[in-house]
RNA sequence: GGCCCCAUCGUCUAACGGUCAGGACGUCGGGUUUUCAUCCCGGUAAUCGGAGUUCGAUUCUCCGUGGGGUCACCA
């Protein structure tokens, strides 16, 4: 049998990072068993539904570098694969149940209801539920109420007193019994199905096969295994996940620490490859020491069996920042290059460059790549390679604690570095030079080499000097020092 | 509150009855380096509590405790 996993979000806010994690585990399955990825839209909540937000969702699932074989733009063999646009199936499977004698209709008001509920939390009862006071309608009344237009729901006549028992891959078997499930609604007044009602019908026509989902999922399960058996037909293999969580704490992940949004991740400029390798290992452990994994390797490695039973995953933003960076690290140049030119350009962020050439702003990402974390980092760790300005005495002694030494230092690197040849600016040419003037004037390595570094960059954690002081160019860095010396003589 | 699920270093986790309880992030110390970062080496730190089962429990069972989820015409 074909495994057919899906992913079916909501157009009601955006996607999260959770989603990611959920999606992922969905699409490896199916990829590692040469199975179908299916993305399905379940938009009947007509209330929360924001407009633009399933563009959104198909927007950033693509960014993550996600495809999927069945769903909205590419369609496939259950079109639609918009719960909206199926609406007159799911009717037909409600009244079906009526008619079978598994469902009923209800034309209870919002109002009643709430009372109800009111009253019965009044009264200290453990658990609010549905009294059934329309179960018990003849079927005259209700045709009646039908023929006057009276709004209705169709709800799931549960069955009293029933162990409902379904497996979970992960959890094991679980056990609910029914006089805790109240009488769900599967129909809504306005026609639109309910979720249980829409998932299960879609999941079945769809052919799902695996049902991978979030922990929080697990109480209506019961709900969804009553109607597929009200239906005949038989239960997905159910696979709960744990939820994500900020780390210390229970506290839920919460925008106060950081990115939730998966697309502020992005933006952030974390990279689509540490993000996923990161998210695979909230949930997932190949059992393994390596931690460094490909999408290919997690499709490769991944099953159901090592998926853990916990209920809550911390999501390690320090952590994730260390991935990110390591994967900048592991990439060449060039390919830091063109991340970072792709991403200021989605995200319509400066990278002040100032029109530099491609090389030599290459030559600087080689420079500062061990320092960056974030794709963010370059504008901040690079500033002094594009710009300069005259720098504080105070700063240029810092190191002399002497004024008229840090100046004395400046003229003799001046002097001595005006005499290189063109062709002789390479760092080991400069490194030589640097060491010279340091013996030959007794400078100790640190004032010396601290004092220059200060003046060329402004900063004092830098990239080596030799490095820096090639790539600045002989014209710049004497430029630098002339001002830098006439700044500090006035 | 009812129901359900879960429980190993600060964090993510490994262990599928017998290990000095391993790794990674963090942290601390050291090395490399004129600074920062990288890199390398090393240290720190955990089985929630109590009963059982067993020659032997992190591992199996029960109870307690703690945490989480859920109880809508939301998903």
């Amino acid at each position: 049998m074909e495994i057919r996993t899906r992913m079916a979000p909501s157009p009601t806010g955006e996607y999260h990072i959770g989603h990611i994690r959920t999606l992922l585990y969905n699409y490896a399955y199916a990829k590692k068993n040469m199975g179908k990825f299916i993305l399905r839209i379940e938009d009947t909540d007509r209330e929360r539904y924001v407009e633009g937000a399933v563009d959104r969702i198909l927007d950033i699932i693509n960014d993550y570098g996600f495809s999927w074989d069945e769903g909205p733009r590419v369609g496939g063999p259950h079109i639609p694969y918009v719960q909206s646009e199926r609406l007159d199936s799911y009717k037909k499977y409600a009244e079906d149940l009526v008619r079978k004698g598994l469902a009923y209709y209800c034309f209870c008001s919002s109002e009643r209801l709430e009372n109800l509920r009111e009253e019965q939390r009044k009264k200290g009862l453990t658990s609010t539920k549905y009294d059934r006071y329309c179960l018990s309608l003849s079927p005259e009344e209700i045709e009646k109420n039908i023929k006057e237009n009276k709004k209705y729901v169709i709800r799931l006549k549960v069955p009293e007193n029933k162990d409902i028992i379904f497996k979970d891959a992960v959890l094991g078997e679980v056990k609910i019994n029914t006089n805790d499930i109240d009488d769900q609604v599967l129909l809504k007044s306005d026609g639109f199905p309910t979720y249980h009602l829409a998932v299960v019908i879609d999941d079945h026509e769809m052919e799902i096969t695996h049902v991978m989902r979030g922990i929080d999922w697990l109480p209506s399960t019961p709900k969804h295994v009553l109607l597929y058996d009200a239906f005949g037909w038989n239960t997905p293999v159910y696979v709960h996940l744990p939820n994500l969580k900020e780390l210390g704490g229970n506290k839920k992940l919460s925008k106060r620490y950081g990115s939730v949004a998966a697309i502020d991740f992005l933006k952030e400029g974390y990279l689509t490859e540490a993000l996923v390798n990161f998210i695979m290992f909230l949930g997932w452990n190949p059992g393994g020491e390596k931690e460094i994994y490909s999408l290919d390797d997690f499709i490769n490695e991944f099953s159901l069996e090592r998926i853990h039973k916990t209920d809550l995953v911390a999501f390690d933003r320090q952590k994730l920042l260390w991935m990110n960076g390591y994967y900048i690290r592991n990439l060449d140049d060039l390919g830091i290059y063109n991340r970072l030119r792709k991403w200021a350009e989605k995200f319509n962020i400066s990278l002040n460059m100032a029109d530099r050439s491609d090389d030599y702003n290459i030559k600087v990402i080689s420079l500062v790549k061990d320092r960056m974390k974030l794709l963010s980092d370059f504008s901040n760790l690079t500033g002094y390679f594009y710009k300069w300005d005259i720098v504080p005495k105070e700063r240029v002694s810092e190191y002399t604690k002497d004024e008229t030494k840090a100046l004395e230092i400046l003229v003799n690197f001046h002097e001595r570095y005006l005499n290189i040849k063109e062709g002789e600016w390479v760092k080991d040419r400069i490194d030589e030079i640097n060491h010279e003037i340091i013996k030959d004037k007794g400078y100790s390595p640190k004032e010396a080499f601290m004092t220059m570094r200060i003046v060329l960059t402004s900063s004092s954690a830098t990239p080596s000097l030799v490095d820096i002081t090639e790539l600045l160019g002989k014209k710049e860095v004497l430029l630098r020092l002339e001002r830098e010396i006439k700044s500090i003589s006035i």
